[in-house]
DNA sequence: TGCGTATATAATCATATAGTTATATACTTA
DNA sequence: TAAGTATATAACTATATGATTATATACGCA
């Protein structure tokens, strides 16, 4: 039998975070770039404190991580988490999303720090 | 690139059906073996309404099919749904819920209709 | 036909969730 | 140091969710 990867009880809680929009897609773009609140803002056309809400459940359960350059704080997918794994083939099967990158780059809005 | 097979908000609603622990785990007794809903009720512990209202978020997205066997109406995954290769990578990885079946068979509460 | 068992649906309720506004904190730059 | 920008947190609110109880429907069998 193969070993399984995740507890059920916490592939469930990956899960409902996965189920919202906005997380999934943020997910799916974290998969390849690196993003910053205020690009994420700019995306999903919602609140600042909202997007910072979605970036800290991601985080609390550890699948996304941050780092603060300077003014800006740029939030990466953690390849190293325990579900990272999980996640991979559920990301490998959704559309790409940088056509949203792409829109932002031509709206000026795309933060390239450093 | 390769070909996205589902949708970003389809994901989504199938993943935030998947975020809860009692379907999680009915779907990974399903992908195995047909179970009929007083198994259901049996194994989680919870009210038969609450059970019903479960498979049915699951067969109103075609996650799951449900036959009537004379008195019991008999629950399976649904392998020809547009989501079961989105299904399927996941499930793999959640821990074998195999043993909750013994437990009904070594009750006397498991059907074997037919 | 009437009773028992299995399942579905309706109504209700407590809690969780995702958004908002207001405010605090941290960094950059003049 | 003061002003401006980026982010986080707190408080609040509307809606979604998962459970329960009560009830309806469907089937099997005496």
């Amino acid at each position: 039998m193969v070993k399984a990867s995740v507890e059920m009880e916490q592939a469930a809680v990956i899960l409902k975070l996965l189920g919202d929009r906005t997380r999934l897609t943020m997910l799916k773009l974290l998969d390849e770039h690196t993003c910053c609140v205020c690009e994420f803002v700019e995306i999903f056309q919602v609140s600042q404190p909202s997007i910072s809400q979605h970036l800290r459940k991601l985080r609390d359960v550890g699948l996304v991580k941050e780092e603060r350059k300077g003014q800006w704080i740029f939030y990466s997918l953690n390849k190293t988490n325990t579900y990272y794994t999980f996640l991979v083939p559920l990301l490998e099967q959704l559309p790409d999303q940088r056509y949203r990158l792409k829109e932002l780059e031509e709206n000026g809005t795309r933060i390239n720090c450093c």
